[in-house]
DNA sequence: CATTACTTGATACATAGTATCATTAAATTT
DNA sequence: AAATTTAATGATACTATGTATCAAGTAATG
C-alpha cells in the first residue's frame, strides 16, 4: 500500500491528487499533523495541531481523505467517532480500550455469517460496520506486571 | 420482554423507577413520545415532539434510557446516532437502508467469530459494535413492482 | 406537612459538522 | 510569463449532539 520513497504524508497528498484535488499549502500541513499521529484522534484534536488552518478547511480534509480510503472513522465503545489511518478497502478494526491502540482486522470471515444471517431475514445486505473492543497484548503484559 | 398489562411507555417508566429514577412529568412525556415511535429517531426529532420539555431534560432522559437497556443507540452508515427502542442485552440490527425499518439481530453467531479471530491477535476481547445495512423485504418488494 | 434528595430547565459551553460567499491561490491556456 | 479559469480557503453563521452548572421546583419520606 505505501509507496516506495513516498513519505506518509505525500502518500496522502498523492491520493488527493489522484482524485484531482489540488496539493495546497493548508493541506498539506492536514497531511503532516495525521501522518505524525498513530493513534485515532478526533477532529478538534486535529484542528488544535493546525491553529494556522481553517477549522472548515480542517473538516473538509478529512472528509476528503475519507472519502478517498485512506482515513477511517472508527466509533469509540461510547458512541464517540475518531478518525485513523486507514488500509485501503474494508476492514475493521481491534481497538484497545486501555490505551487506544488499534489494529486492523483484514479479511476477517463476518461477510459470510451476515450473507447467511441476512437471507434467513430475507434482507438484502449491501454493508456493515463492526468495531471490536478490548485489550491489546501490550496492554495485557503491563496489567500482568503491576497486578 | 413486554409486562401484561402495561403500555410500552410505561414500562419505560417502571424500568427508570427500578433503578432508582422517579416517575415525573417530563419523564413521563419523554416515554410516551418514544413508545408512539416504531422507527430510530435522533434526538432533536424527539426534542421537537416535547417542546415543553426542556432540552437538557430530553438529552438526560435519553442517556438513562440507554443504560437501563431500554433504548439503544445505532449508528447509521453515515455516522450519525439514532435512538431506538431495544430488546435488553446484547443485540444487533439490520437496518434498511431505504426505509429506516430495523429488525433486531438476536442470538447472532458473531461472538465466537470475534473470539477465534481476537485470540489470533492476542487481544482480550471485551465488547463490539456491529451494524449491517441493506434492504427489508418490504423494499425490496415493492422495488420489484416498480422496477 | 416538613424535610430531604432528586429533577428540572435555563444557560453556557464543547465538539462535530455543513452552508455560504468573498477572497485567494493553483492549474491551465495562450 | 501573463492571463484566465477553476478550485480551495477561511470567516462566519448555523444545526445538531451532548455535558456542566446551578437556582428553583417537585417527588418521596419520615
Amino acid at each position: 500500500m505505501r509507496r516506495r520513497g513516498l513519505s506518509l504524508a505525500e502518500q496522502l497528498l498523492d491520493t488527493l491528487e489522484e482524485k484531482g484535488y489540488r496539493s495546497t499549502s493548508p493541506r498539506r500541513a492536514v497531511a503532516n499533523a495525521i501522518a505524525s499521529q498513530q493513534r485515532h484522534f478526533t477532529a478538534e484534536e486535529l484542528r488544535e495541531r493546525l491553529p494556522q488552518v481553517g477549522r472548515a478547511t480542517v473538516y473538509r480534509s478529512l472528509k476528503l481523505l475519507v472519502e478517498a480510503g485512506v482515513l477511517c472513522r472508527v466509533l469509540l465503545e461510547d458512541g464517540d467517532l475518531h478518525y485513523q489511518l486507514s488500509h485501503r478497502g474494508h476492514h475493521h478494526h481491534l481497538l484497545c480500550v486501555e490505551c487506544g491502540a488499534s489494529e486492523d482486522l483484514l479479511g476477517c470471515d463476518i461477510e459470510d455469517l451476515l450473507r447467511q444471517v441476512s437471507s434467513a431475514h430475507e434482507f438484502q445486505l449491501s454493508g456493515h460496520w463492526l468495531e471490536v473492543y478490548g485489550r491489546c497484548r501490550e496492554c495485557l503484559s503491563v496489567q500482568s506486571v503491576t497486578a
